[in-house]
DNA sequence: TCGATTATTGCATACGTATGCAAAAAGTCC
DNA sequence: GGACTTTTTGCATACGTATGCAATAATCGA
């Protein structure tokens, strides 16, 4: 437990006291905000730890404090760059503050839960969810221990679990709206994960609102979210008898894996021959190769709300779960026709 | 210091162990491999343990033994999907040994040291530098503390830091190569922020096999490794009276600001009028709206080699500097003029 | 200038886990 | 069965910081 090999040790509070000739409790309060210490003792301590390159030890700081000022963020899409977004908004926010993110990038394909089960060992201020496998067991675990957890466009049945989401409904349904104007034959969408619950309420709206316009059937692929699932379901759509000719992506990442296959191995005109519809407006989506209709879905929006919310329940733990919507507006380009009596 | 309100205090060794009914040590050892532990009294205690929920708390652990299971992460183009792959990588691999990252993401723009400051506050096991603005000054000061620090992608004069880089000057002189013989005009290198060693080193081969190869004045540009820098950039170059025919981007990301502004703004064909070659061999640049003829870089490679430096830093702390290059390839699409003699 | 009030300081202890050391228990060998 | 080796266990203490409490110093009012 002695100093090791050649690293010296890291200088402690009580070195900084030995040196500014105070004990190590005035130390302490003189790193702590709002503690009562003199300003001529402060500015001693403060010289003296400067002299000697003290920093605070988080990790005793945390036993002590029971608060690291850690945020854990479980994220499975991260190649995705709407979550890309998503997570860089996090970190400097939440950097704003002091605090800092505890990553758990996984895979689509693994489970998540494992990992995740550490979190709780990190003794984490609180918890995001976001794009993840994640179960729900899990975050009812977790949250049984106490830790405000938030979730990032996730559904949630549990109702103890705070939401933060986009405009899922409203979204899905204009796009319906749109696309139906632009006088399409036949319809499809290609969603997330089976087990999605956002992919679900954004299906359901969709092919809920085309029903009510008059259209039946409506095709109903998942792509996983990923590029290649969203290629591979495409390609089966485009090859079917009656392929649809307006197809409404969940994502703007898979909605570029459709314009690809279709344009490349279909040789399909876009929008003539084929209309394409993402949602998240993510930068890449504005640029000419793919010029993507969308429908945007801000990132900085929803990790404002995911922070506000996080503040709020670190502050009143007893705080019930909070659900909130952040809004968004369907983005006119190129790669969906648009209606003869719309601009 | 009490247990606070109404979320139950969590359990801690003690619980467990009066609960098995033996001493607090004995659960810390059960939880110890290679311990010494009697099979018979393991099975006990992790009974206990799981009956009540029990989880190790890291923070009094890294406490006790100085080994936080936390790698630190410093990036700051995250929305470079070749280091989201990156962190994606680094995530997964550093969990099968039970560590996770703790994420400074930073923007482009913001310095990023006095976050950084802080990495040395959570006693984090090892700093992994890439993509980020950092000082070298913060490196020295980090690496002064005998915190192993890896950067990835980053050239450095500092003698003490670890470095794992790709193939830079071999790929930059391969793709003049390749361009020379594709019979250009004009040749030009869009490379990343003006400080970047990694860029200025790419620009030095790239412009030094140009001119053994008799071709004199080579245009530089900056894009400062953003997509609207290096769309900015592209717009300048392509305006001169001279314009480039050849374009070598020191990132796929920066290839694709080009791309996008000659084929959309300028009403360039590619690679008839214009090539462009990009550096990293990201998912995207393999997708039909990009096609973009690139260099690899494994992002694999990269993390695998970087923490191979990391676990042998931590095994013997004297250990010094190691340096590392992964090897890649051109990869061969449509962006550019393929020469006439080769495939 | 003195008593009362307030600001500052140090002492002692807590946070949860790991580990050296010695005691106790369990095996081992003849 | 006894002496000895090996394994298992508990005790005590360390890791670095925060904080309640009491002691001390500083400040104020008249």
């Amino acid at each position: 437990m002695r100093a090791k090999d050649g690293a010296k040790r890291a200088p402690t509070e009580s070195d900084v006291a030995k040196l500014a000739g105070v004990s190590q409790s005035a130390v302490s309060r003189a790193f702590t905000p709002g503690a009562s210490v003199a300003e001529s003792t402060r500015d001693k301590i403060l010289k003296a730890a400067r002299e000697l390159g003290y920093h605070p030890n988080m990790m005793a700081r945390t036993l002590a404090t029971n608060r690291s000022n850690i945020v854990a963020l479980a994220i499975s899409y991260l190649e995705n760059p709407f979550y890309a977004q998503v997570v860089r908004e996090l970190s400097e926010k939440l950097r704003e503050t002091g605090r800092h993110i505890l990553l758990f990038a996984t895979s689509p394909d693994g489970k998540a839960d494992p990992a995740l089960e550490d979190v709780l060992s990190y003794k984490v201020d609180a918890l995001i969810l976001t794009a993840t496998t994640a179960s729900h067991e899990l975050a009812v675990q977790c949250q049984a221990t106490g830790v405000p957890i938030v979730q990032i466009n996730r559904e949630s049945k549990l109702p103890g679990i705070s939401t933060v989401r986009g405009p899922n409904e409203l979204a899905s349904s204009e796009i319906a709206e749109f696309l139906f104007a632009g006088q399409h034959k036949r319809y499809a969408f290609i969603g997330g994960t089976v087990e999605s619950g956002t992919s679900k309420v954004r299906e359901n709206a969709f092919v809920g609102r085309l029903r009510e316009l008059g259209v039946e059937d409506v095709l109903v692929a998942h792509g996983d979210y990923t590029f290649e699932g969203a290629a591979t379901v495409t390609r089966r759509l485009l090859t079917l008898d009656q392929p649809p000719d307006a197809i409404f992506c969940a994502s703007d990442y898979m909605a570029f894996a459709t314009l690809d296959v279709a344009k490349r191995e279909f040789n399909l005109k876009v929008p003539d021959d084929l209309s394409v519809i993402g949602f998240d407006n993510v930068p890449a989506a504005s640029r000419f190769a793919w010029d993507l209709t969308t429908y945007s879905q801000p990132a900085g929006a929803l990790v404002d709300a995911a922070i506000d919310i996080i503040d709020s329940m670190i502050a009143r733990p007893g705080r019930r779960a909070q659900r909130r919507e952040v809004s968004g507006e369907l983005i006119l380009r190129g790669s969906a026709k648009r209606p003869k009596n719309r601009s």
